[in-house]
DNA sequence: ATCTATACTGACCAGTCAGTCATTATACTG
DNA sequence: CAGTATAATGACTGACTGGTCAGTATAGAT
């Protein structure tokens, strides 16, 4: 009784993963993603579904990745300020060179796959929803220590990715100017307003 | 000799936005377009070369309408941070029922159309550059006045487009909570630390 | 070693849709 | 009004790709 391989799986996962950073979903071939993973192109549905299935297994991986960034580091000693930077720089890191898997994050933009869109709200918001809670709890815990102002911390969570998001396109190849990605997480621990 | 109708261009435009902004561009099909803009699906192609040319001239406009706004609220007589306050406000006004129109705006997730991203490259990143600018002067006109920090008004620029793409998240139907697009503004001109 | 059941393969197929173009419609001119 | 040139039409076409499945390969059991 043969099993299928986790190994396999993976392969198939990481090779889509590349191919959709690289292309986004539409201009993704189950042919080019089956060649990246150096398996046929009937391999890929023996672990998938259908191609929206493929690429929900993608997103919610991305996102769980995220998300174990942000517990490892929510472990750690240190305040809550210190952490958030520390998300910050972890996940710049691991996207500089695919700042398009931003676009995996962001449900409107996920608006665009409406072939999968029932799916994706069924199987990856509720991810999505963890990380922002994740990240939400740092917020929370920032605001009981009196590190951070009386927010929303959901919305502080959601402005972490918008943030994420300016810093990714503040150092970008057609946007980006003589920044580094920490100056934009500056602007959204300090704002732009002078203190008086 | 006949003439080719602004009117009618500007009507599949119109009908070229609206579907992309429900449907994104892949699932966005010319006979729909079509249909929409009440003309034959040839009429499409009599007045843009192909579909990604339709593309570029949707998101060529939409930044004009952003870029229009910013430019009357700035001929007003009022502060650079009051300025601020009422392009955002007036942005989310004209995109709250469509979020999606964000991605049209920005530029890592137009990698995903591969097809057209040398002509969005030459046609579109241009304008938004432009947008961009238009906002660092703003931002620029603060920082001369002591109203803001001293921060790269580019920077700062993104982190706006930023902020606002936070706000349409902080109320959308998937993440949003109890939030109004102004809390993220607020988040945006003061951050999240408090001040000491 | 043989047998079995499942993994794996890749040529094939059907459906889709962007673009085409022969035909028709219509605005404009004299 | 007739003629002309261009706009507009929509059925058709061909390229493409996701998904299928008959055939092959192979891991595991006996």
């Amino acid at each position: 009784m043969r099993q299928k391989s986790t190994e396999r799986r993976n392969a198939i996962l990481q090779a889509a993963f590349n191919t959709v950073c690289a292309r986004g979903y539409y201009e993704t071939r189950i042919d080019d993603v089956a060649r990246a993973a150096g398996v046929a192109k009937g391999t890929v549905y023996l672990y998938f579904k259908d191609k929206p299935d493929l690429y929900v297994g993608v997103t919610v991986w991305l996102i769980n990745q995220a998300r174990t960034i942000i517990k490892d580091i929510a472990r750690q000693q240190c305040s809550p300020s210190a952490k958030l930077q520390q998300v910050f720089s972890s996940w710049v890191e691991h996207l500089l060179s695919r700042p398009t898997a931003i676009s995996l994050i962001f449900p409107e933009m996920n608006y665009h796959h409406c072939a999968i869109t029932p799916r994706f709200r069924q199987r990856v918001m509720p991810e999505l929803k963890k990380l922002i809670d994740d990240l939400s709890a740092l917020v929370r815990d920032g605001i009981q220590k009196g590190e951070f102002r009386k927010i929303d911390p959901h919305l502080a969570a959601i402005s972490f990715l918008g943030a994420f998001h300016a810093a990714l396109l503040g150092v970008s190849r057609y946007l980006g100017g003589k920044n580094t990605p920490e100056r934009a997480l500056d602007i959204f621990f300090y704002g732009i307003r002078r203190s008086v």
